[in-house]
DNA sequence: ACTGTGACTCTAA
DNA sequence: TTTAGAGCCACAG
């Protein structure tokens, strides 16, 4: 199945579960790109709001979040990442310790 | 085929 | 710790 990356993409941020984050690096990793971060932020750009894809789940490899480029608005996806259990630090970043995504799965086809 | 753009990541200072 | 620069990949024009 010759599929675009850009789906791809999409089926794995669908596959995080909820109460987990992963970053750009990871999904674009499962996705078979480990160096194709960018080209997951651009494609979650062009993401059409009725998938229901989370790509609130998606935040920085340093755990931090997108500037407010989102979809409602600043602060929109922190609320949604607390409000299903994700830990925040102090700083306003994502605990990645222990909420990070630990995907066994196999996206790369 | 080439260039520009982007919700990225890493290394160095 | 924070800031700056370069590298990386996919897509659209």
């Amino acid at each position: 199945m010759s599929v675009s990356l850009n789906e791809k993409f999409y089926r794995v941020i669908a596959n995080i579960p909820e109460g987990r984050v992963a970053s750009y690096g990871q999904v674009a990793l499962l996705a078979g790109r480990p160096r194709a971060a960018r080209a997951v932020g651009a494609a979650l750009r062009h993401v059409p709001a009725h998938l229901e894809l989370p790509c609130h789940r998606v935040v920085f490899s340093d755990g931090s979040l997108c500037k407010g480029l989102i979809f409602g608005g600043p602060g929109i996806q922190e609320q949604l990442l607390k409000k299903e259990g994700v830990a925040f630090l102090p700083n306003g970043k994502v605990n990645m310790r222990c909420c990070l995504w630990e995907s066994s799965g196999d996206f790369s086809r």
